[in-house]
RNA sequence: GGGGGCUUAGCUCAGCUGGUUCAGAGCAUCUGCCUUACAAGCAGAGGGUCGGCGGUUCGAACCCGUCAGCCCCCA
């Protein structure tokens, strides 16, 4: 049977995943295993696969393949969440398309849209995991706007409120005057802007000649004004401190107060303080409880309260309000600068930080009731891999602000609140409820009557549940699944939304099931260009993660991505990056090709095919050894590193070429099965980085019919082997340098004298003499002429058919002679100087006299050898 | 403005509690090879005063201070 010579992955990706899917290979039920659990971090239903997702997604396919073969029960749940801002945004952006208007729609009509366009498009991305391997299972697939989990967030929010953790309340917010909702600090996007800054008199009550002049680049936000503000520090306004000053135009009398926060350098050091229109105002004016003027509407325009130019744009206004200012001798100067300022990332509006009524989790109160949040997470409970985002944490939680989660769309879970005509509400699950408890209250209303409030619930406020809720366990507080599979093992994630997200998972876990929701956290990089850029689609600069797969096989992309993505730090992308990973698909398949090509008798083994089994297993259990390590730590990219060199440079370069059967003879067939063993060993250790060709290649090792799918092999595990050595290839490198710098080809056999040499030379003979193509002798004489090396500290001479150049050779060994000399003198000063001695550990001192004493020996036989060239 | 992090070969990064026959890996580069699996390959090699300066120590890439540059989060 031919095989061909390059990898193509194509047919053989689709191949397995149907095989895996069709065995049921991915789904997870509880028994009497232990339980393995990762819920996916779920992506936007109407998203499209992109970079970071196929990185994020790999790590947890690892991780999850890696627990299945340890003979863990794992479970891998997928799922997608609704997206309230962006989904809502791209229906009325294909509304608009078709000339719809959402103002024109009832709120039913628009949510059918809704729904049609997640049914539409919901999915798509689950589809494209299952193309990069992800081994979910499937069955158990959710998302956050299906009933059971719609129930689960309004009996959360019911019951946060009945706690007094959920409160309706009045605070400043980020407002998008376009889309006429609140925004999340997420989805603003700031901006350096040039601007003006307008130098205006607030003259002194009752004086026209004595004035304080303040700087500010919203004239338009003046009729807002309720104080002047200036640092206790500043000389220049102390004696009006105390005093009032006239708001320019509309002449009201405001104080003028003292707060350290002013910046005596800014401006003119002085601060209208308009509480409506900036947090920090808001802020001051919360301190010295000052009144509140809101001069804006919700579009954006003047309100009533701004008193001049009602009705008109604030940007418009802006102008006439300098106009008007200049006009009346007010306006000092203006001045250019720069700032930043907050855009809406969908709408690209400014946004206003506006006075707003939404709804609150109260955090103060909610971290006292639950402080293991904290704690949790300090004392290593929950372990955040790399551990420096311990910090990020804990500055966030002791800084922590409420939580605003309602939203002004319609796309989402609306909030449970419903108001009687008189205004008063009340928080149930149905208007029913309402109703009832509005009676026990004393006030008689029908549930027809009541109306609901128009605004959704945060989409992070329904995925703050998703380890509980994935499982029924609001529901069902009892059942199985939730017994069995929580708390889950590891979350992996970005780091971006360490609080939107993981924190308040663990806020959730504490407060709904005293418990932790995941034992690990891993935190992943961004996945940036060459050039550190984020991947971005105005950018262009990201790849199709499908048309890579494509390109490049599955299993090629993810060895590609992982091989240098340390947890926590960003991964530069490159395309030479899932090359590497096709090239080593392309390595493995050539391995297969080779040990299948080969013609099988029933002889025994060769020395050196015994020694390089020997040698082998030695490799391979280190390396064993050295990615649980790696595991354990969570070095993904480690472990992989580790396998790669076992593959290549170990069982490709060394042992393979050890065992291939001399030219035109037959290969032992007891060699051949050792190698298909090892080689197994090698196909189910990378089978959670590369499924694919893993599989293909364990089946084809077994003929087709291997007891298990690689899948469900087991994982191997660090045995009790033969000690070996690379002392060896030590040897046949040096013997492959002599060649190299001489031209001497390969196929000529050299012949090698080692005198005292160590028994691991021994041991491995054969296989050293096949590998370099030399002969070893112990007691023959010296070849003539010849070259001496150093193995290890053992003296090697290398005979050359030819003559060579004695010169070079003598300057050689007084060069290395001088090094060593060098060395000897730095360890001698260590050893003659008494502090070292009294304080070095005892272990360190003896290595340091060894050093010594491997010195003096190896410049002893170079200076005997530089004697004989003379 | 507050907080966190980073600076080691051309690039991306390792380097655990300080101990130089360990300054390392992968990629890239260079040299020689179409050697009976693989040129998506084989065999080798070169390359770094560990950001600058000072300190602690018998000893510093590792600890402390300081300066410079970069990044992230929050405001």
């Amino acid at each position: 049977m031919d095989i061909a010579p390059k990898y193509d992955p194509t047919s053989i990706e689709d191949k397995w995943y149907a095989y895996w899917l069709e065995n049921k290979h991915f789904e997870s039920r509880p028994d009497h295993r232990e339980p393995y659990t990762i819920v996916i971090p779920p992506p936007n239903v109407t998203g499209v696969l992109h970079m970071g997702h196929m990185l994020n997604n790999t790590i947890q396919d690892v991780l999850i393949r890696r627990a299945r073969m340890q003979g863990k029960n794992a479970c891998w749940v997928p799922g997608t969440d609704h997206a309230s801002i962006a989904t809502e945004a791209k229906v009325v952006r294909m509304l608009a398309e078709k000339g719809i208007q959402k103002k024109d729609l009832s709120r039913e009509a628009f949510l059918e849209y809704a729904w049609e366009w997640t049914h539409k498009y919901g999915g798509i991305i689950l589809e494209q995991l299952k193309k990069l391997g992800a081994s979910c299972d499937w069955s158990r697939t959710r998302f956050t706007m299906e009933p059971a989990l719609y129930d689960a967030v309004i009996e959360v929010f019911v019951d946060l409120y009945n706690k007094g953790l959920v409160y309706r309340g009045t605070k400043m917010v980020n407002w998008d005057p376009a889309g006429r909702t609140t925004l999340s600090d997420e989805e603003v996007i700031f901006r350096e802007v040039q601007d003006q800054l307008y130098y205006v008199k607030y003259f002194v009550e009752g004086s026209s000649t004595e004035y304080l002049p303040v700087a500010t680049a919203r004239p338009e936000t003046i009729a807002g004004d309720v104080a002047v503000c200036v640092n206790p520090a500043d000389d220049r306004y102390r004696h009006l401190v105390g005093k009032k000053v006239m708001v320019p135009l509309i002449n009201r009398a405001v104080p003028v107060i003292t707060d350290e926060y002013i910046d005596i350098e800014f401006g003119t050091g002085a601060l209208k303080v308009t509480p409506a229109h900036d947090i920090h105002d808001y802020e001051i004016g919360l301190k010295y409880k000052l009144p509140v003027y809101d001069t804006l509407n919700e579009d954006g325009t003047i309100s009533e309260a701004g008193i001049l130019y009602t009705g008109l744009d604030r940007f418009e206004a802006r102008k006439a309000w300098t106009r008007d200012l200049e006009a009346a001798g007010l306006l000092m100067k203006t001045e250019t600068y720069t700032h930043n300022v907050g855009f809406s990332e969908r709408t690209d509006a400014v946004v206003e930080p506006r006075i707003s009524t939404q709804w609150f989790v109260d955090m103060k109160k909610y971290l006292d009731r639950n402080p293991e949040v904290l704690q949790a997470v300090m004392d290593d409970e929950i372990r955040f891999h790399p551990a420096k985002f311990k910090n990020t944490y804990n500055h966030w939680i002791s800084n922590i602000k409420d939580w605003n989660i309602s939203r002004q769309l319609w796309w989402g879970q609306r909030i449970p609140a419903w108001y009687a005509p008189d205004g008063s509400f009340e928080v149930a699950a149905t208007a029913e409820m309402a109703a009832q408890q509005f009676a026990a209250k004393g006030l008689t209303v029908s549930a027809e009557s009541l109306v609901q409030d128009p605004d959704v619930l945060d989409t992070w406020f329904s995925s703050w549940l998703w380890p509980i809720s994935v499982f029924d366990g609001f529901k069902d507080p009892e059942n199985a699944d939730l017994k069995y599979y929580y708390p889950t093992n590891d979350l992996v994630t970005a780091p971006e939304i360490i609080f939107f997200w993981v924190a308040r998972m663990i806020m959730a876990g504490y407060e709904y099931k005293r418990q932790l929701p995941f034992r690990n956290v891993y935190f992943t990089g961004i996945v940036r260009d060459k050039q550190r850029r984020k991947m971005s689609k105005s950018l262009g600069n990201s790849p199709d993660p499908l048309e890579l797969i494509a390109r490049f096989g599955a299993d090629g992309v993810r060895m590609g991505m992982l091989l240098c993505s340390p947890a926590g730090n960003d991964i530069l992308f490159d395309e030479s990056q899932v090359e590497q990973g096709r090239n080593f698909c392309n390595k493995l398949w050539n391995a297969y090709r080779l040990i299948h090509g080969w013609e099988q008798s029933a002889i025994a083994p060769r020395a050196s095919e015994k020694q390089a089994a020997t040698w082998f297993a030695w490799k391979l259990n280190t390396a064993i050894k050295e990615t649980e390590a790696s595991f354990e730590s969570y070095r993904l990219n480690e472990a992989l590193m580790t396998l790669y060199k076992l593959v290549w440079d170990d069982f490709c370069s060394v042992y393979l070429e050890a065992i291939k059967p001399p030219y035109g003879e037959p290969a032992s067939a007891e060699t051949v099965r050792q190698a298909k063993e090892f080689y197994g060993s090698l196909m189910r250790l990378l089978h959670p980085f590369m499924p694919f060709i893993t599989e293909e290649i364990h089946h084809a090792l077994a003929e087709g019919k291997p007891e298990q799918p690689c899948v469900l092999s087991t994982y191997p595990q660090v045995v009790a082997t033969e000690a070996a050595s690379d002392l060896p290839l030590q040897l046949v490198t040096e013997v492959r340098n002599v060649r190299n710098a001489r031209n001497i080809p390969p196929k000529e056999q050299l012949q090698v004298l080692i005198q005292n040499h160590p028994p691991v030379l021994e041991q491995f003979r054969e296989m050293a003499e096949k590998l370099a193509n030399i002969k070893l002798n112990t007691d023959t004489p010296r070849p003539e002429p010849c070259v001496g090396v150093l193995v290890g500290t053992t003296e090697v001479f290398i005979g050359l058919n030819e003559q060579f150049d004695a010169e070079a050779e003598k300057q050689k060994i007084s060069g290395e002679i001088g090094y060593l000399q060098g060395f000897l003198k730095s360890v001698e000063a260590k050893l003659g100087n008494e502090k070292f001695v009294a304080n070095a550990k005892p272990e360190i001192i003896e290595k340091e006299r060894q050093k010594k004493a491997d010195a003096l020996d190896k410049i002893e036989n170079l200076e005997k050898r530089l004697k004989e060239l003379n």
